[in-house]
DNA sequence: CCATAAGTTGACCAAACGGTCAACTAATTG
DNA sequence: CAATTAGTTGACCGTTTGGTCAACTTATGG
């Protein structure tokens, strides 16, 4: 019945693409019509209004861009404190691809709009905020799980996952700020020493 | 000569508590003037854009609020590592009289202005890059100071900086995102770990 | 005491904003 | 080959945006 159309699914990425750079609040309606090649009679024939847009797409990245990352690398064939290792490993590689096309770097799409928090739609919000939860869940089972195996020296399970996220998350946001992958060189040996678990190789210099 | 005021004063508080809620690009001059109460048509005589006076504010919140606690915090007389004690525990207690005062955890204004990077007025984001980077000079002495006089165990010292000073404001960041100083708790602790330091207490909980 | 400079005001503007709608087009299916 | 249904279009709307301006008010210094 009807006509089809990928319209939708060129809007879903458009507002991805836009928000990752811009934000929430300063991409209009417009703009993601404008990217995504759809006129706005167009637009709302598809979404009732740009918060329900937002959050699909969100919903949808989350499915078809994040997702996927991390159950490959915190596949639980992996050894735990392998899996974060691959992970860094992945969006590491990810950022070099984005450099070599001279894009920026941009963070986590979804910590950024998290952050907005009070300029956000409440329920934008809270997809991101959900879906950030899934995000840390998979940190959480990879520490447990170390932890159970005896791979790390870490007085508080909790404590030390909270602390590997935000320095992931910290690391991640400086990233974005300064629009260099510097701030991610080192993450993993230093999320090693957050868990004291012993360090793979010999340090790359010294000092004192 | 003339009348005198002090609405320049008012505009710039305005501009710094609406901005640091909301975010630069969702608070608009109105909303700014209405909080200040100042009509638009002074805005203007004291300021010639948003931009400017979203630059003007966080120079002088950087003056009037940031800098005096870490200058507190980070003073020399200070043992290294208790300089970063120190401002960890001077921004909790002031993030726990703002929830007693029944307000929201906010973060760092500066992070939050700097994460819009492209929807923000270019010179305005220089200028927050500008007040970070000052900031992590602080984190950056206190370091290489406690290197230098054996209080920690790094193979690389600016590799710890860059780690220490990631923790800390993913952490911030975090606290903000959900409206809780929960992701702040034990900063510390996890901070002497990354620095390879003794740790200072026995451990509050115990897991396997 | 009064000229002057600093500060205030509200009406106004063009552009951009999110959103609406009735008319139109074109595939699909009975 | 209709009839149906999904998709497209561009003109339009009320509101909000950052910003302007000429007229007005008031404290201060000579």
């Amino acid at each position: 019945m009807g006509r089809v159309s990928d319209a939708r699914e060129r809007l879903l990425e458009a507002a991805n693409t836009l928000t990752w750079k811009l934000g929430y609040n300063a991409v209009t309606v417009d703009a993601i019509c404008e990217h995504a090649g759809v006129k706005k009679g167009s637009f709302y024939h598809y979404f009732e209004s740009k918060a329900a847009l937002s959050k699909a797409a969100i919903e949808d990245w989350w499915q078809t861009k994040s997702r996927p990352v991390l159950d490959r690398a915190f596949s639980v064939t992996n050894p735990p404190l392998e899996r974060l290792k691959l992970y860094y490993a992945a969006l590491y590689e990810l950022q070099v691809q984005r450099q070599k096309a001279g894009e920026q770097v941009l963070g986590c799409l979804g910590f950024s709009v998290a952050m907005g928090r009070d300029s956000v739609d409440p329920e934008v919000w809270e997809t991101t905020q959900h879906v950030l939860q899934r995000k840390r869940r998979y940190f959480e089972t990879a520490i447990r799980d170390a932890a159970d195996a005896g791979l790390v020296d870490v007085p508080d399970v909790e404590a030390s996952v909270q602390a590997v996220y935000s320095l992931f998350e910290g690391a991640w946001a400086r990233a974005r700020i300064q629009n260099s992958p510097e701030p991610l060189v080192g993450l993993y040996e230093q999320t090693l020493r957050l868990l004291g678990a012993a360090q793979p190789t010999a340090p790359r210099s010294q000092v004192a």
